[in-house]
DNA sequence: CATGGTTAAGTGACATTATCACTTAACGTT
DNA sequence: AACGTTAAGTGATAATGTCACTTAACCATG
């Protein structure tokens, strides 16, 4: 059973949470395969399962009326929703909106095992709450970068990451945009900068970088 | 005992855990007053308790390299520290600072002890989760502010929310600053205009709100 | 109560980023 | 090859941030 193992694998804390008492926390949860571009919850919503992402991505992110959109943070293979989480235990309403970005596989765990297993496991528990924090400082990470750091820096630092001189990155600025909480024209006319000064060639939907080290010594 | 009895008011979840084995978690706590303007935790540190904090107010913020500050969130009375909890489970370092608004009187809840009932007691699972999810939404949401909110509306609604007509606002245009993520040259000119409007007096570390509904009819 | 140090606030010039209202170009379809 | 769709470019203008100051208020102390 591969899909099995590799659960176990992504997901360590099921293994002690499945063999505890013999109740395996596998069986009692609803392995779903989800398409990309799916909503898979919105502003406003509630929500009833703990969500483990198998595979694929998913892209939380929020909208301002005006219709601009800024990227919160990404949920990839082994991660879970902390938003759910949340609004498991609180019942408040999600903030924001998650939509898969690729084509997702993903572990629902229903509230009341999700609630015995957070009781029974240390190490169930333990994976949560790093979740938890790792949102936590992803999102104060965000706000410090928004708040103070300029948009050619984060621009670099987001093409270096995402693409390499013989890896073109895929993207429309609008989405580069909305990934960097800014405005297209802002991000075209700053990649159109790049490009004057030889360290990015651009062509509809693909940005190559030419010059790694120069957008490289951009950073702090 | 006053003060036990306040501490129980505010934290409920610690009377069930109290009770749960015979063991007081209070015992085995810590309580401490600390004075304004302590810094409670900074960015690189670790941090061995979970704390409580029974009354005050902590600000938790970031600060860039030029000095620039952004508030992230206060935690007032009957609100515990997640980062602290955060950095207690995953062991990553601070990525803000914490200090003291006012004199706090806070409940340090050791590494081990605050571990042991998390595993006891659900009810206080539930409250070091709810904890988690407000930080959760009000970073969110500060995110959203600070990329989509124009500043006037921002600044209209931190006004109404700390003052009204007869109750001046004591603080300083640095402060307001930091507060909303901005600079205080900026700051000073809004609130100038706002001046100029009419809507509110300015002196020395005092704002004066003369027009309540002129800036209420900013807000969305 | 005058003086000087300290902290808060004001100012002008300039840089960066956002917004608006478009135009131009590339792509896929038929 | 023409057309509709989506991506990208452009110029003007507004909003915000930065820098290098100046001015004003407050406080302590002689």
């Amino acid at each position: 059973m591969e899909l099995f193992n590799t659960i176990l694998h992504l997901f360590p804390s099921l293994k002690e949470a499945s063999s505890n008492d013999g109740v395996n926390i596998l069986k009692l949860s609803q392995q779903m395969t989800i398409p990309e571009g799916t909503t898979v919850f919105h502003q406003g919503d509630q929500c009833m399962n703990y969500l483990l992402i198998i595979s694929g991505s998913v892209k939380v992110f929020t909208r301002a009326e005006n219709g601009r959109e800024i990227v919160l943070y990404h949920i990839t293979s082994g991660g879970s929703c902390v938003l759910t989480t949340s609004c498991l235990i609180s019942s408040e309403d999600y903030p924001a909106e998650g939509v898969t970005e690729t084509d997702v596989v993903a572990l629902a765990i229903p509230k009341p095992v999700f609630e015995q297993y957070m009781g029974e496991s240390k190490t169930f528990r333990k994976q949560v709450f790093h979740s938890y924090g790792d949102r936590l400082i992803k999102l104060i990470t965000l706000v410090e970068e928004i708040s103070f750091a300029k948009l050619d820096i984060r621009l670099a630092k987001y093409l270096l990451k995402n693409g390499s001189v013989n890896t073109p990155i895929r993207t429309t600025h609008q989405a580069l945009a909305t990934e960097l909480g800014s405005a297209r024209e802002v991000i075209s006319r700053q990649l159109k900068e790049f490009e004057n000064r030889g360290w990015v060639l651009l062509n509809r939907g693909k940005i190559d970088i030419t010059n790694h080290d120069a957008l490289a010594a951009l950073l702090p």
